[in-house]
RNA sequence: GGCCUCGUGGCGGAGUGGUGACGCAGAGGACUGCAAAUCCUUGCACCCGAGUUCGAUUCUCGGCGAGGCCUCCA
């Protein structure tokens, strides 16, 4: 396709941006990490969802819905999840209702589900895969890649050892630090972790840990334990997406460790190159000024802002936090505020309202499309979208040329539904405003029109150029 | 201590070696019985210092400031 758009894209590897080529065009390849499932998901883990939502969108818009495969995994192992659980139902273990696998699947299952319906609300496509790391523990039927061969793999190929009942990478590896540009041995002096003595470098990392009995865990040719933090992702990478793929995204705090030991498994246990081709990291989100975080009490969660009344007084709609969020470049650190959400909130009630949400007929506008493939550049992209907006209202090419446009951030702005009864009185009701006026009852008529606007009607008067007379329209207040 | 980001008007936020992007909010106006919406007009800026340059907000160096990672974290 000569008429490709070239997309370019900010490489953490390289700290610069560069054009992007796909390893295989009829096969676009993207990984992005997915939340472990222990706990409501939050603002923070919105915002990668959402960002590499819009990338997902571009990619499948440049080479072809089919030719684009997105995997976001889910981790269902952690000890932070066995450690909820024991919370959660501790009781009933105790009184012997409930195992503890019973248990932490409750807890992962119901995590999970609140996550989908979370970002389902965020106007987020599915990805292609979402794998569990729970299923890619143990060697699979289908031959897909799982952690136990990995690990196995990198003990055959001299890059891990066992030690203290662990099994452990040893980051004396060349190509450790490429990513986080860390050189291991000059961390020392600051570091604040204590260096085990079964380590044979300080850095080295847990791929394999025991299990004692009350702890889940899998056989392995090790005893019986459970995988350490990295090394599903290299799992569940190469199950899906080969040994090298092209994109491989996540949140700025991921680069190190988790990132930067997830190459070094990849690499080393299969003998590659690279892992992916480029690396993607979106910024922090803070909260009102300050660093998110449970003791300073303003830990927002996508759930509390969709549902809840507790951040500015009230509920959110979803595109309404999608947008606030993709007006910010990705890579910058954004402040989540009321304000800024009212912000949002105001341009979405200025643009065209469809009823899909689709692409629909329409051609997306050449700039829109130029913003977003410059390092999604989400932000033109929204401002190209608002001049858009202007044309849409008295143009029909371009108002479709803004659906298509708005598909492509995923921000397609959906008529509020209002009762048909309601719908089917307004006219009348209308109507015996205009008599009201012409007798000069403006109080009268000024009800009608607040009672109208409590139910989500606003009324607008005008006049018709030709006769001088008020028209009165309506539309529905978003 | 080491390693990374970043610093633009009240707020958000692009961009550029050489005439104030833009959006929101504000102010004024048109329209209106009053609103809402819409339209028009308008004020406000590039952290500090040095250097390179005819010229720097844009490049280089230094400083100051903010944030992140080095420990679970998106």
């Amino acid at each position: 396709m000569a008429d490709r758009p070239a997309l370019t894209l900010y490489n953490t590897l390289t700290r610069s941006k560069a054009p992007f080529v796909p390893i295989d065009a009829e096969n676009v390849r993207m990984y992005v990490c997915g939340p472990t499932v222990y706990d409501f998901a939050h603002i923070g883990n919105a915002r990668p969802v959402i960002v590499f939502d819009v990338l997902y969108r571009m990619l499948r818009h440049v080479y072809g819905e089919a030719q684009v495969t997105y995997v976001r995994n889910i981790t269902d192992v952690d000890d932070k999840i066995n450690a909820r659980a024991l919370r959660d139902f501790g009781k009933d273990i105790d009184a012997g209702t409930v195992t503890l696998n019973e248990a932490i699947r409750r807890v992962t299952e119901k995590t999970a589900n609140q996550f989908h319906s979370d970002v389902a609300a965020l106007g987020t496509l599915p990805p292609t895969h979402e794998p569990r790391a729970t299923e890619f523990v143990q060697k699979r039927q289908d031959g897909r890649a799982d952690m136990i061969t990995l690990i196995e793999r990198l003990i055959a190929r001299g890059h891990a050892y066992q030690a203290g009942g662990e099994v452990l990478f040893d980051t004396s590896w060349s190509g450790y630090g490429e990513l986080s540009k860390r050189n291991l041995d000059e961390q020392q002096a600051g570091a604040r972790v204590a260096v085990d003595s079964h380590k044979k470098n300080p850095g080295d990392f847990v791929l394999w840990k025991l299990s004692s009995p009350e702890e889940p865990g899998w056989d392995s040719p090790w005893g019986r334990g459970r995988p350490g933090w990295h090394i599903e992702c290299s799992a569940m990478s190469a199950a899906y997406l080969g040994e090298t793929f092209d994109i491989h995204g996540g949140g700025l705090d991921l680069i190190f460790p988790h990132h930067e030991n997830e190459i070094a498994q990849s690499r080393c246990a299969h003998g590659t190159k690279v892992m992916a081709n480029v690396w993607m990291h979106n910024g922090f989100v803070q909260v009102e000024g300050r660093k998110m975080s449970k003791s300073e009490g303003n830990f927002v969660t996508i759930h509390g802002l969709l549902a809840t009344e507790t951040f500015g007084g009230r509920k959110w709609p979803g595109e309404v936090l999608r947008l606030a969020m993709l007006m910010t470049h990705y890579r910058e650190p954004i402040d989540f505020s009321v304000k800024r959400l009212e912000e949002a909130e105001r341009l979405l009630a200025k643009w065209p309202a469809g009823n899909t949400g689709e692409a629909g007929e329409g051609t997306v506008d050449p700039a829109v499309l130029a913003a977003l493939a410059d390092d999604l550049n989400t932000v033109a992209a929204v401002q190209a979208l608002h001049a858009l907006a202007h044309k849409a209202a008295n143009d029909p090419a371009a108002a479709a040329s803004f659906q298509a446009s708005a598909a492509l951030l995923g921000v397609s702005p959906k008529k509020v539904e209002i009762s048909e009864a309601l719908e089917a009185g307004v006219d009348s009701i209308i109507q015996l405003r205009l008599e009201m006026l012409k007798a000069k009852n403006f109080a009268g008529a000024d009800k009608i029109r607040d009672d109208l606007l409590a139910k989500g009607i606003q009324l607008k008067d005008g006049k018709d150029p030709a006769t001088g007379e008020r028209v009165t329209t309506w539309e529905v207040k978003r």
